[in-house]
DNA sequence: GAGCACTGC
């Protein structure tokens, strides 16, 4: 199987199938008509459909290639466009990279002849901002259209807007069954309208794929529990003693959930006997190394059940095979936006009918399975159809951006496939006005605006390290590296043997009285300096897969700087220390008081923080510095609520003066009593 | 005092 020497991708796809037998095969008629006469198709398809891998094919067969325009398709995921890629390329018998290639972030693997493109949703809409009919593409087709991230929902609304200007343009949305209606409806014209001579009934079709999976069957629970862990530990010592052998997936929400899971088990099993059948807990999350993630695909070893017990990230993202028992708590973990505070919140709320059916699904890859729900039946019927969609439970402000440099400038009426709330969207502008982005007339700022615009950084980042390149900061390359750290959200560091003393101890080797971001900064030097080495990484409890994205990252990050014609200030290196008297380590502070003003916070006697307005209290997270040491006012880049504290990461320790300079307007208006 | 669900450019 070719997926299994497939050492580039970390986590190992489904399984390979013949694709004359999949399901798809018969349907090849009728979807190449409908794609030939409708400029929209919905495609509703299973996992396991083989739609993904298919549907370009007969495009490319039926000639949608032939005057040298391509077929793109979009995946939320790059795991999934590098190895649906690599299996197609694979099935016409061409290197990955010739006819069949793919594009994300950092990975171009696409030549001269590429006609089926794999690409991140992301990566195809920075592409409109270069080409914004996408002229070199006859088919788009939107993969995984129903998981309604942010920039898949985005996507859809442009390409709306580019079937009115392109007849030729062909777009197939790929979806799950109960949002197909939906995208139709979007897409197709009103009653009475008609887009480049047709109407709604000629616009758009659905067509429904069966997927090949295994029946998997489903038991409830009779009552409700107010304990979904406890009751999870039941339902696997359950399968183990009752249930013919075969492994085990459990749905949790979390990391603490979970590590409470493995212990209660293992408490429950030092009681077998010891000759019984052996069961192997594996946790899974994404805040695993690489390493540890590995584990849950090896096989088990011979008389022992594997118990993965695992977060979100195994409904959508990691596929194990040969599991035939689903554990599902019925919740999940889901961020949302409270545009009033500007504060992010994790919470734990029940999942979708979709997700729910989708983790299921897990349990009849293989053969047939048994799903555990641990919940009533009655609770499953009143469940939400589908996950609310990113979009109306985001920051807004990257969105916003990004719309704004595509030249639409209304972005309230902009035509959503759901529109966010208002509160949403003012905040956003709000924001963007306060950091010179947004000009009076709703234009972006030039050069400002549009830069920060282009930059992969979110708004606030993006304007500090703008800020960086100015003479009065002149800290560019510094501010590069702690960028490019910023990006890791908190994963620079990892414990690799699960100590976490003994990470605590490796992070306040490099941590300095100024605050995290100087800290970060230190990281990231010390990593150059070894030389990029694993061995290094690991004696320091660093993540090294994540410190090598940094680099990357910092790379891309000064690639576009020097696009934009912005280079570090050519000082010699004596100067670089003291730029008008003031030092680098100041320099740098200030700078990121001139992006992240809207963040600042004082620290109260009790160790806590408040908000400018006071109406907020805060606390430092303990991966700070400032968890134990002391602060007046401090800015920071992130701010998360969980179990009703709100936690604010990365600071910085500035001045009161900072602040009012860097934002005078800003201040004075609070001061004035605003909010 | 004690902790981030998951993606992506």
């Amino acid at each position: 199987m070719a997926d299994d020497e497939d050492t580039d991708v970390p986590l190992i796809p489904e399984l390979y199938k013949p694709a004359a037998l999949l399901p798809i095969a018969q349907l090849r008629d009728q979807l190449l008509y409908t794609i030939e006469t409708f400029p929209v198709t919905i495609v509703v398809g299973e996992t396991g459909s083989g739609k993904t891998t298919q549907i370009p094919r007969f495009c490319l067969d039926a000639g949608w290639c032939a005057d040298g325009k391509q077929i793109a398709v979009t995946q939320p995921r790059r795991i999934a466009a590098t190895s649906v890629a690599a299996r197609v390329a694979e099935e016409l018998g061409t290197p990955l990279g010739q006819r069949v290639g793919y594009s994300i972030r950092f990975e171009d693997v696409t030549s001269a002849n590429t006609q089926v493109k794999f690409v991140t949703d992301g990566l195809l809409l920075r592409e409109m901002l270069v080409d914004p009919l996408l002229n070199r593409y006859s088919i788009i087709m939107v993969d995984e259209a129903h998981e309604r991230s942010l920039s898949s929902d985005i996507l859809l609304s442009l390409l709306k807007k580019v079937l009115r200007k392109r007849d030729d343009l062909r777009v197939v949305v790929s979806s799950a069954t109960l949002e197909a209606e939906r995208f139709l409806d979007f897409f197709t014209p009103d009653e009475g309208e008609k887009v480049h001579g047709k109407s709604k009934e000629d616009y758009g079709k659905i067509i429904s794929i069966e997927g090949r999976t295994h029946p998997v069957e489903i038991q409830y629970l009779l009552e409700p529990t107010n304990n979904y862990v406890e009751r999870a530990v039941d339902a696997i010592m359950s399968i183990h003693t009752s249930e013919s052998p075969g492994d085990i997936l459990v749905f949790l929400t979390g990391r603490e959930e979970i590590d409470d899971c493995i212990d209660m088990l293992s408490d429950r099993i030092a009681d077998q006997s010891p000759n019984h059948q052996k069961l192997l807990t594996l946790p899974l999350y994404a805040g695993l190394s690489t390493e540890d993630q590995m584990f849950i695909f090896q096989k088990a070893p011979p008389h022992t059940t594997k118990v993965i017990i695992s977060t979100n990230i195994a409904e959508a993202s990691v596929t194990i095979d040969h599991i035939v028992y689903v554990i599902d708590c019925g919740y999940v973990k889901l961020r949302t936006y409270d545009a009033n505070l500007g504060i992010e919140t994790l919470n734990i709320i029940p999942v979708s009918k979709a997700s729910a059916t989708q983790r299921a699904g897990r349990a009849g890859r293989t053969r047939p399975g048994k799903c555990f729900r641990l919940y009533p039946k009655t609770v499953f019927a009143q469940l939400e159809e589908a996950t609310f969609p990113e979009i109306q439970r985001s920051n807004l402000a990257p969105v916003v951006l990004q719309l704004l440099n595509l030249g639409i400038t209304n972005v309230v009426r902009f035509d959503y496939l759901s529109p966010p709330p208002s509160s949403l969207i003012t905040r956003a502008l709000d924001l963007l006005h306060s950091l010179g982005a947004l000009a009076p007339t709703g234009h972006l700022t030039k050069p400002l605006g549009t830069r920060m615009a282009e930059l992969p950084l979110e708004p606030m980042l993006a304007r500090t390290l703008l800020c960086a390149a100015t003479p009065a900061f002149s800290c560019l390359d510094e501010m590069l590296s702690i960028a490019a750290m910023l990006t890791l959200q908190g994963n620079a560091f990892v414990s690799h043997d699960g100590g976490k003393k003994q990470l605590d101890a490796a992070r306040r080797k490099f941590a300095v009285a100024e605050g995290d971001h100087l800290t970060l900064y230190n990281v990231y030097e010390a990593f150059v300096k070894s030389g990029m080495s694993v061995a290094w990484c690991r004696e320091h409890s660093l993540n090294h897969k994540n410190m090598v994205k940094a680099v990357s990252v910092r790379k891309q990050l000064a690639h576009y700087l020097s696009r934009f014609g912005v280079a570090a200030s050519p000082l010699s290196s004596s100067d670089v220390l003291r730029v008008g008297g003031t030092p680098l380590a100041e320099r740098i502070r200030r700078c990121l008081t001139a992006g992240f003003f809207a963040h600042a916070a004082r620290m109260k006697s009790d160790g806590s923080f408040t908000t400018v307005d006071g109406k907020t209290t805060l606390w430092a997270h303990p991966s700070s510095v400032f968890f134990h040491r002391k602060a007046e006012w401090v800015v920071y880049t992130e701010i998360m609520e969980t179990r009703g504290k709100v936690y604010v990461r990365d600071l910085s320790a500035v001045e009161m003066e900072w602040l009012v300079e860097a934002a005078p307007e800003y201040y004075r208006v609070r001061d004035g009593g605003r909010r």
